[in-house]
This record gives structure tokens, C-alpha cells and sequence, in this order.
DNA sequence: CCTGAAAATATATCGCC
DNA sequence: GGCGATATATTTTCAGG
């Protein structure tokens, strides 16, 4: 299980990933290899990946939507959401619709395209992002 | 804008973003120096921050959906997602609800309790998460 | 599990192209 | 914009508690 230093860690690489063993170190007061140490064990267990949040409207992506799915194709619907570079998440869901995917692409056009898309197999809805709050801490 | 040494850099950056300068520089056959002048232009950018990917379950946050609302008390709903720790996204979004959260817990009651705290201003729905499908390439 | 020391790497700065 | 050289900083390894 994790303590309670464990999640300074992760509150701190949560904020910046960059951070040298050191700078932790610093800010958590204990040496550099013992911060080494803590996080190849989160590694290991705890932390999928250390990734970059980007600004999508910046590279000209300031399309953000999710599309629901009621589908009994699911493979089909799976494979297509895997091909398309504009799909970034797919997540299976209770209730009156089964997947949602979420949608980050250039032009409106093609968040719509991807009803026309799977029309044939799934019936879809799409919510258009219209804003996006920051609630987490930190 | 961006150019493709940028982006093979943000590809990079996406699956490690940990990766030194140096071993972004042997990936793109580009010198130390030249890859932080091309980050630290990103960062100005294009990067929010540098974070990590944990996973919940092995943090015992098994539990995750997504709660849609419909409400006129938009301040008053914004506000509480803010204070609630197990809300970690707020959306707005068109359609028949205007609002959408995504929750992470570790009961199914804290995700229910959800849509008692807010009954006297939201009407909401739960959309439970059953599964989550890996459509990003990389 | 942690620290401190020391060798191996990486970063930051800068002159030059 | 990028490269090579070099001074500074960090990481890595490991002996010792």
C-alpha cells in the first residue's frame, strides 16, 4: 500500500513529471536515490504513464465533443473508434447508450462525420464541449 | 506553428515525458541544446504540463462514471464540483443536460451521493463506466 | 528503508555557423 | 535554428546503518 510520502510524489509529478529526483527530494525532504527508490515501485504498480497534457486548441484541434453509442456491434464500433485519429478515449457505459467516446478534431465536420460513419450499426449522439472547468487541486 | 520535428517530439513526450533531452535528441537525431530550445518553445505553447497517469484501481478508485446535469444554478453546481475530490473533470456541454462530470471513487455510494447533494438544483444522471477501451496510437 | 559519497550521465550556456 | 564544447547539476550505484 501506499503512504503518505508515496502521494506527496505523485501530488508533485502529478503537477510536473519533469521533476528531478533532487527537486523532490527537496521539496519532500528526503535524499534523491530514496525518491529514485519510492518511484520504481509506483512504476510498477501505481503509475501507467508520465505523459504531456497539450493544448488541442494551439495545434488547431478546438473541436472537442462526446459521442454517445447505442450499438449491439461493438466490435465493429470498437475497431472503427481505434481507426479514427480524432477519437482519443472510448469508454463502455450504463444506461440508455453503451460506449461514449470522446472527440478532439479541427473542424465540426468531422465530429459530425463520425455519426455518418457508423450509421449503419449505431445509433449516435453527440455533446458538443462547450467549456472546460478545472477542479482539480493542484 | 508547429512542424513535424515538434511533433515527433510531443509524440515522444506523450508516451515519456520523463525521456531526457538527450534521448529525445538520439530518437530524432537532433543535438541536446536543440531539443530544449524546441521544448521550452512548446511549453510555452502548446504544453500545459508535464503529469502522470495513474491507475486507480490500484489506488482502490475502482468506481468511475460520469454524472450528466441539468440545472439553471450553474455557479452553485460548478462549486460543488470544485469542492468534491472524487470530481476530477467538468464539462459544459450542449445538448439535454448542460453540465457533465467525470468522478473517480472508491464506493458506488460517493458516486450516487453525487446526484442527492445536488437534487435541489440539478436534475442529474449517472452514466456508470464498465470498461475502458485504449484508442490512442502510441 | 534511508543516507552520503563518488563515478557516470545529463543539462545549461555560449560561441560559431 | 542548430551544433559542439564545457562547466554545472543530476542520476546512479553502493557501502553502511
Amino acid at each position: 500500500m501506499l503512504d503518505d510520502v508515496d502521494h506527496q510524489i505523485l501530488d508533485l509529478l502529478k503537477r510536473n513529471s519533469r521533476l528531478t529526483y533532487t527537486e523532490i527530494g527537496k521539496q519532500i525532504n528526503m535524499s534523491s536515490p530514496a525518491v529514485k527508490t519510492r518511484m520504481e515501485r509506483l512504476e510498477d504498480y501505481v503509475i501507467n504513464r508520465y505523459t504531456v497534457e497539450v493544448n488541442h486548441n494551439e495545434l488547431n484541434k478546438g473541436i472537442h465533443g462526446f459521442v454517445l453509442f447505442k450499438t449491439k456491434s461493438c466490435e465493429k464500433l470498437m475497431n472503427y473508434c481505434k481507426e479514427n485519429k480524432n477519437i482519443i478515449d472510448l469508454w463502455r457505459i450504463s444506461g440508455e447508450y453503451n460506449y461514449m467516446a470522446k472527440v478532439i478534431c479541427a473542424k465540426i465536420e468531422e465530429l459530425e462525420q463520425i455519426s455518418k460513419d457508423t450509421t449503419q450499426y449505431a445509433f449516435s449522439n453527440i455533446l458538443s464541449i462547450l467549456g472546460n472547468y478545472n477542479v482539480e487541486e493542484g
